[in-house]
DNA sequence: TCAAAAGTGTTTGGGTTACACCCATGG
DNA sequence: CCATGGGTGTAACCCAAACACTTTTGA
């Protein structure tokens, strides 16, 4: 039987491979809500329009994707990344006039807001929060990213929602009325308490932290943690 | 403010960019059960062994992964692919020792089984189709194949569960009973037939096909098909 | 004694399953 | 008449939302 031709000579040297590239949807709750991270591009195309952060993907440094997205989040805004997962790759011929063809794989993650500098020196780009509902519905985003950001959002309210919970992106150890007000944040409606709470014990997600409180002026609140297994 | 590299010089010839495949789960029907469709690997690596159906982006011919997936759906079966959806990208330096580094985009579709001829002429290889849930735990398939057809089995039944019904993949027209037994093939399960059908139309998702009916040996059943938009 | 934290309880509803049962129809 | 197609009705269930309420606690 003849053979194909990438099982012939298969080198990706024989054709040519798209330029590709990582981009991550940043996440985090600031004031209550959601905002998403964005950087001004300095250069053309899209010169001084907000944009998320991403970076070229380096087969000589990366393991994997995976590896690469958080090779890019360290390099890009000096963070490790938690929560960290891949959306969805996109690709084609005029998605970025650099290249011919672009290919770019979408992470999302989720950090705490402080952990970023948005004033950071060096090879990094102004940075700054976004309200994220606003962002995904802002046409004047560079590339096709305000839609990137509206996929992320759907994703990452239906991990809530089925109580997939950003644990990573937790304190070590929190309140169950932190907990609550951080979903809350995520989804961008009130959750009921006692709801909550009783979907939480169901499936056992939680165990108390033993011995510890937290100081408020009234009765303090016992602290918890992510269940082990 | 100091450039980043991909600003700066942003071709992709700058860095070595990855070796980057299309793959494709091809999912049918066959006697009531859900199969898989597999091609056997003429060459090394994994020479002998069966693999998804794939083959190498062509940016000089692809307009975008979706155009991508079509044309390999062409190339190596000889069959426009319907019900075409991305689910993930995977990336890494062993996944395939033909390449340093390897990106593959995997694909679900979903054809009639009929719709493929498993002994085709020129490029193409063996193919035969399988029955997905045990392709899904078979270890000695190919490359980290057998995942992705988890993956793929997961996701297909996730929509079939959720009404999202492979119009494209039932003919024209069809009965109520023919689409029943096609989404309980999928998903492996007996459906109630009153329940099934009260949450048809509760969304309704079918219209009738005025005047025509398809014989049996007793009442003809009526036949249906998506309602328009 | 106050106000937040934690926990209890009940009602309500949506959505689904499972099952029983009806009528219609063409051979 | 029979087996199938089409349809009605209903009880049960799960899950979650909504709301009201009690108890605990430290300042």
């Amino acid at each position: 039987m003849p053979k194909s031709p990438e099982d012939t000579m298969p080198t990706s040297g024989r054709h040519e491979m798209p330029f590709t590239r990582i981009e991550i949807v940043v996440l985090s709750v600031i004031e209550g809500r959601l905002g998403v991270l964005l950087g001004r591009r300095a250069q053309a195309p899209y010169q001084g329009r907000w944009a998320l952060p991403g970076g070229v993907l380096r087969i000589d440094q990366d393991k994997d994707l995976d590896a690469a997205a958080r090779r890019v989040g360290i390099e890009r805004l000096g963070v490790e990344l938690p929560y960290l997962r891949q959306l969805t790759a996109i690709g084609g011929r005029s998605r970025d006039p650099r290249a011919p063809w672009t290919l770019s794989v979408i992470y999302r993650a989720l950090v705490p807001f402080e952990a970023i500098d948005p004033n950071p020196g060096k090879r990094l780009e102004a940075l700054k929060w976004v309200a994220a509902d606003e962002a995904a519905a802002d046409a004047r985003l560079a590339f096709d990213h305000a839609e990137r950001i509206g996929g992320a959002l759907e994703v990452t309210r239906g991990e809530i929602d089925r109580l997939e919970l950003p644990f990573e992106f937790l304190p070590q150890a929190f309140t169950l009325g932190e907990l609550q007000a951080c979903c809350e944040a995520m989804l961008g409606r009130h959750l009921d308490k006692s709801s909550f709470r009783r979907r939480l014990d169901e499936r056992n997600l939680l165990e108390a932290v033993e011995g510890q409180m937290r100081t408020g002026a009234f009765r303090p609140a016992q602290l918890y943690r992510r269940r082990c297994p």
